[in-house]
Formats: structure tokens, C-alpha cells, sequence
DNA sequence: TACGGGATTGGCT
DNA sequence: GCCAATCCCGTAA
């Protein structure tokens, strides 16, 4: 199955935002807000140390209510549940889920409270604290490695689904747009959605084309009879 | 209560 | 490229 990528202009628009002024500009419809959070830069302070990801690859996830056609490839598909939840609230908060029995993979809300809508942060580059997300990815190769995927970001910085709810804009987090958004950028496909949600019909991943820490297309798994 | 599958990763063939 | 790991969540009964 074909990759199907294109390549769209970002508007211009000027940096140093405060946290409220952020969270207004993440109140749009994700799909509009994941390219302008391309390049940005998301840090999270600890006891162990501050590790700073700058953003290369997102995924716009909808909610139920808000756009114009259903999303089924989200989690809020079939309306709010107690690990949804942080979706339906105010945007710049996190939410971050428990996968596969093992891995967790981390949102930034979008939209105004009381609709859902999220970017999930699928890669970046580790831009601050490198040997400390050394230390929490002991299984990674290389310093590419560090951030590339949504569970090996959410690792890199530490996030758990204690975190899903908090504000991702105050500390201990903070959230950087880069001095100019991305001039250009490219979308396609969600990865490893499956069913419909996952089909060219719903081309809500973007990333910076180029880049190496963007992770690889791959296909939902095919589920066999 | 029970069950099926998952917005993934890393190791092995 | 293939597949096991590992457990929570949502849905159905």
C-alpha cells in the first residue's frame, strides 16, 4: 500500500508566547495545530534532570462531537471515558495512555474544552538532557533513537500515565514554539491505526520532511481469521 | 466477570 | 520481515 505524502506552506507568525497564550493558539481544531507544533520544543523537569524534545512528527487525533466526520481511529471515538478524559479538557494538558502492557505514548490537548481533540507526539530529537534520556532508553543506538516513536518520547521524558491531565505548559513542563513555524512540512497517513481511521481518508500525521528522527511508515497490523 | 485487541518496540530469522 | 512481550481498557455477557 502506497504512502501517500504531500507537502503544504505554514502561515508566519512571531515567537515568545506565555502559557495562556499558547494554550489559546492550541485551542483549534488539531488538524490545523499539529504543523504549527512541528519544531517545537517540549521540556519536562525532574529530580533527575531536564530532558527537552523538539518536535518532528505528530498525529492529530478528533473527538466525537466537534468534527465534521466521526474519527475512528481515536480513543474518544465512542465518547469520554475515565482514561479519555484529559482529551475533553482544556487544551495544553497532557494526555497519556498505557499500551500494549507496556509502553506509553503521550497528547497535547487541542481544542476548547469540552470537545476532544489531541496531537500525539510520535518523534523528535532529544535537544537537552541526552545522556539522561541515555539513561532511561538504555536500549537505544543511537542519539536518533532517543526520541524517535511515540513510547520512546514518552520515555525520553519520563512521562506516565501519572502525567495524563497535567498542564503541559507550566512547570514542571513547558512547551517552545520554534522562532519561525516550519516552512514546510508533509502529511499522510496515520501510523498503526486500524480500520478506516487509518486510511489516506484521514491523512492527520505530519512531520518534517527530511528529517531522521521521523520514524518509519508502517501499516496497522492486519488482523487474521 | 470474561475476553479481545491495542495510536509499539526490540530482538531474532 | 516476523513476532513475542505484557496488561489495561472497553465492550459484551
Amino acid at each position: 500500500m502506497a504512502v501517500i505524502n504531500s507537502v503544504h506552506s505554514g502561515p508566519e507568525h512571531s515567537p515568545e508566547r506565555s502559557p495562556e497564550q499558547l494554550r489559546e493558539l492550541l485551542s483549534g481544531d488539531a488538524r490545523k495545530v499539529a504543523p504549527l507544533l512541528l519544531g517545537s520544543v517540549l521540556s519536562h523537569n525532574s529530580h533527575e534532570g531536564t530532558v527537552s524534545v523538539r518536535i518532528t512528527e505528530l498525529e492529530a487525533y478528533m473527538g466525537p462531537g466537534d468534527s465534521l466526520h466521526p474519527d475512528p481511529g481515536s480513543h474518544t471515538f465512542r465518547g469520554p471515558t475515565a482514561r479519555n478524559a484529559p482529551m475533553f479538557g482544556p487544551a495544553g494538558h497532557l494526555y497519556v495512555y498505557f499500551t500494549y502492557g507496556m509502553h506509553y505514548c503521550a497528547n497535547i490537548v487541542c481544542g476548547p474544552a469540552g470537545t476532544a481533540s489531541a496531537v500525539l507526539l510520535r518523534a523528535g530529537e532529544v535537544v537537552e538532557g541526552r545522556h539522561l534520556a541515555q539513561v532511561r532508553r538504555p536500549t537505544s543506538k543511537s542519539p536518533r533513537d532517543l526520541a524517535s516513536g511515540p513510547a520512546r518520547l514518552a520515555t525520553a521524558l519520563a512521562l506516565t500515565t501519572a502525567d495524563s491531565g497535567r498542564d503541559a505548559l507550566v512547570e514542571p513542563f513547558g512547551l517552545r514554539l520554534p522562532s519561525a513555524p516550519a516552512r514546510t512540512y508533509s502529511s499522510g497517513p496515520r501510523v498503526g491505526v486500524s480500520g478506516d481511521g487509518g486510511s489516506a481518508d484521514y491523512p492527520w500525521r505530519f512531520w518534517l520532511p527530511g528529517d531522521d528522527t521521523v520514524s518509519r511508515y508502517k501499516a496497522a497490523k492486519v488482523r487474521r481469521p
